[in-house]
RNA sequence: GGCGCUAUCGUCUAGUGGUUAGGACACCAGGUUUUCAUCCUGGUAACAGGAGUCCGAUUCUCCUUAGCGCUACCA
């Protein structure tokens, strides 16, 4: 089929509704792993055919998404100032989209700079008797559609200006310049048979399949005409694409044929489903990948765990953890699955939570400081710090990070259960007694820490010395001495241990909490 | 309605013509622990149904059922 000296050439080619979906990144990183597996090409083409859905600034935002995770490209469109490492390729400004390039040999990639190609291939057809053209309009379509359904018929154009219109009559419409749209002339009762990588032998009867309008009345193509005209002049040898295009694809197949064109080979894979197994939708939850980095997911783990949904390297393998190069390394498409897969958040909290354990806190410090900046209660802090350097305030925030690192889930949700280290607190008297302590009990354990605190050298205010000083004077009762240090340094219920909580808050405010705790019995 | 695709625990999945059908997430129980989380141990839980082929089918074939997708001058 595809000519085996020849390095694959394969594409993403989304239609720029505004963001990148979560389903599409998918596609894109399937496309990505195929053509890095196999030392191919991977474009990237923009599909924008369709005028009525133009969105400001999508063609930058799907270009941006894709980049930040981590997924790059060989041809196509980029950014402008983008740094290139692709040699001796053309390089044009794109015509439509400020700030875009186009770079490559198969270019335009972007379909509304190739509307004459569409006509010219289009007008070809008919020339060649294997399109027409057609004059209905929507009123007639509806009508006849409405009809068709009433009969239980499938609802399929009826080749009105197939059949019942002159020679004489189409030169006459298309002189006075009447709204025309050119479609497909599907042949009856045909077989349709292709090998998808994927699902195997699939098969369509043709009858079943419209005369495809090509080209719309306002000149522009439709996706299945642009798809193909586009997929075979850039060469693309594997069309790798979402399973809704499957029923599309028996249409694609006769286009090359009557361009007497070398059909690529397809894949179609299975779709990404809400959790009652519909097509994933904005309707049951967030579908844009950039709300998930928002939500403060890691795209190592975004990527991970959108890679397993549908794929799995087989051969008995427990793997769950996977970075890019180990995707890139080991991806087959073969092995991908035929049936959808339902996307489960919290399967992504797990492999996200597994990814921050994993980092350095240097690294953590990194992705976790413009989710902690946003929150009301570290601004404040920093207003209140202004004396700090900028250095100490970091090597504050990365020890608050050091012991949140091991129950963080996400991002977004930093220092969000322990706002004590950043708040002044108000402890509440009841929270500080260790089940059924008294009062002389509960003071002469806070003057223990205290005391064995402020023992604790300033240069040896480490977690270990820290805790190994307080478990050392807190013998075999520990949640005696403890329990009251915890509630009095965080005044919460719950928090990490007081070792760490001291260790991170400083020895001087160590000391000013456990004294208001001891001002309080 | 028509056409097509799909079918292993709740979810993601491994797997095979003969297995106690394996793992992960989630859930439950226990342990570690001053609390919470982490961590450790254990547990519940699946081959959609029916025929056929076969000594033997979860696995191969067919049918049914169910779910989903497509059915536009959207992609």
């Amino acid at each position: 089929m595809t000519n085996p000296e020849k390095k694959p050439r394969v594409r993403f080619a989304p239609s720029p509704t505004g963001y990148l979906h979560i389903g599409g990144l998918r596609t894109a990183l399937y496309n990505y792993l195929f053509a890095r597996k196999s030392e191919g090409v991977f474009a990237l083409r923009v599909e924008d055919t369709d005028q009525k859905r133009f969105v400001e600034g999508a063609v930058e935002n799907l270009i941006n998404a894709l980049e930040q995770m981590g997924i790059t490209w060989d041809e196509g469109v980029y950014r402008e100032n983008f740094k290139f490492q692709i040699p001796n390729s053309k390089l044009n400004k794109s015509t439509t989209y400020p700030g875009i390039v186009e770079v490559g040999d198969f270019g335009p990639y972007v379909q509304s700079e190739r509307l004459e190609l569409y006509k010219k291939y289009a007008e070809q057809l008919v020339a060649d008797g294997k399109a027409y053209y057609c004059f209905c309009d929507q009123k007639r379509l509806e009508k006849m559609r409405e009809l068709q359904q009433v009969e239980k018929k499938a609802p399929m154009y009826d080749r009105y200006c197939l059949e019942k219109l002159s020679a004489e009559e189409i030169a006459e419409k298309l002189r006075e310049k009447c709204p025309a749209t050119i479609r497909l002339k599907v042949p009856k009762d045909e077989i349709i048979e292709f090998e998808d990588l994927v699902r195997g032998k699939v098969s369509f009867n043709s009858s079943n399949i419209d005369d495809q309008v090509l080209l719309k009345s306002d000149g522009f193509p439709t996706y299945h005409l642009a798809n193909v005209v586009d997929d075979h002049l850039m060469e693309i040898t594997q069309v790798i694409r979402g399973e809704e295009w499957l029923p599309s694809t028996p249409k694609h197949i006769l286009l090359y044929r009557a361009f007497g064109w070398q059909e690529p080979e397809f894949a179609h894979i299975p779709l990404l489903l809400n959790p009652d197994k519909s097509k994933l939708s904005k309707r049951q939850g967030d579908v844009a990948v950039e709300d998930y980095i928002n939500k403060g997911y890691l795209k190592e783990a975004v990527i991970n765990f959108v890679a397993m949904l549908g794929w799995n390297q087989g051969e008995g393998s427990v793997q769950e953890i996977f970075s890019m190069a180990e995707l890139t390394a080991k991806f087959d498409i073969k092995k991908v699955h035929k049936a959808g897969a339902v996307f489960d958040i919290k399967k992504l909290d797990w492999i996200n939570g597994q990814y921050i354990k994993k980092m350095s806190v240097a690294d953590l410090y990194d992705v976790a400081k413009p989710f902690l900046e946003k929150k009301e209660y570290f601004q404040s802090w920093n207003m209140k710090h202004e004396a700090w350097s900028l250095e100490e305030k970091t090597e504050y925030f990365k020890n608050v990070l050091t012991v949140e690192q091991e129950r963080l889930v996400n991002l977004s949700q930093v220092g969000d259960e322990n706002e004590f280290f950043f708040n002044d607190i108000v402890c509440e008297k009841k929270l500080l007694y260790w089940k059924e302590m008294t009062d002389e009990q509960l003071k002469l354990s806070l003057q223990k820490s205290h005391a064995v605190l402020t023992q604790t050298n300033e240069q040896q205010w480490t977690r270990e010395l820290i805790e190994q000083n307080l478990l050392a004077a807190a013998g075999n009762n520990r949640g005696e001495l403890l329990w009251p240090l915890r509630a009095s340094l965080t005044g919460a219920q719950k928090s990490p241990s007081p070792f760490e909580c001291a260790w991170v808050l400083g020895k001087e405010e160590t000391l000013k909490r456990i004294e208001n705790a001891l001002n309080l019995v």
